[in-house]
DNA sequence: CTTGGAATGTCAACAACGCTGACTTATTCT
DNA sequence: AGAATAAGTCAGCGTTGTTGACATTCCAAG
């Protein structure tokens, strides 16, 4: 265990300590919950949980999607997917239409209901995060992004990239 | 919903797009798997969740502490917490003592053997950091932390900030 | 056209880990 | 003595993850 001189300052280029690497771990541990608490409340009303949310999001910003696509990204199996998905188009919330060159696959597409309900779910997570850049400041937020992109898996970074380019023109 | 113009450089002081803030959402999304994947591959080895993990770092962070502040830290139910406490007291990776000042408390300690797997959890999550932190640099670092800090809730930056001052002499 | 394989969907069973509600025990405070 | 607090426990339930088995549909190669 690499257990070095603890400065008091405690920042320095090149060495961190466990102890600066420790809190950076609590940080996401508090910050995550903060991140999905008002979402989840507004889930809760409706009977749906976070992975409705997650579906919700990702079929949002990308429309058509193709069921196998959604279990990459979300990193989940088929059966949980499904599950989640079954109670979002019986409810209405989203389509399914067979694809046009490949007719095996099943585009996915929120429906009004479901677009206003990926809306109200952004909308108050979004606030949250707006509030945190604007209190933290335009520098932090880019080291903010930079520190998070670099944790990902490469794989989970590949689907981070692919859907960093779209506009928000839902 | 605030659609603004959004400019090339696409960073400006007060003025924050929904398209920016929604790649901070995915951001966390991402990061937070790949940050909480390591420890989860020890964990699935010996029978434990996340919540066992969650538990042993608070326990090792703040030994001695009480069933009560562990569920306000953790924020879940005396039940929930219960649960995965009782393992760890069975396999012998916690233990219990009788407060000294009041008899009713319960203060928990890691056991050696309950020490070393903190070590071995929290080494891995920490070897995914520190490359994080390395690759981002020593500015991106001090913005990450400012940002995930304005994201909490109050009461969550208050544990966290409780947690601040100790040093890593466990 | 038939067949192999890919994509999708479904059923059953199970585990982790949240939750509520009710209740007990031990201890401390008023 | 009685209220309040800390902890533990039982019973039951919901979401969301897992595996395994299996059916269906469809594309593409032989």
């Amino acid at each position: 265990m690499a257990q070095g001189p603890i400065s008091p300052s405690g920042q320095s280029l090149l060495f961190l300590t466990d102890e600066q690497l420790r809190k950076g771990s609590e940080a996401m541990f508090f910050a995550y919950r903060g991140f999905t608490r008002d979402p989840d409340r507004i889930l809760a009303e409706k009977g749906y949980g976070r992975a409705h949310h997650r579906a919700i999001h990702f079929i949002h910003r990308a429309p058509g999607t193709t069921v196998n696509n959604l279990l990459a990204i979300l990193g989940v199996t088929k059966q949980s997917l499904n599950r989640v998905l079954r109670t979002l188009i019986d409810d209405g919330l989203v389509t399914q239409r067979v694809g046009a060159t490949d007719r095996r696959e099943r585009q996915l597409h929120l429906t009004g209901e479901g677009a206003a309900l990926e809306r109200a779910l952004s909308d108050a997570q979004r606030d949250r995060m707006r509030q945190a850049y604007r209190k933290a400041g335009p520098d932090a937020v880019a080291g903010f992004r930079q520190v998070l992109e670099a944790m990902m898996d490469d794989e989970m970074k590949h689907y981070y990239d692919a859907l960093r380019d779209r506009s928000d023109a839902g």
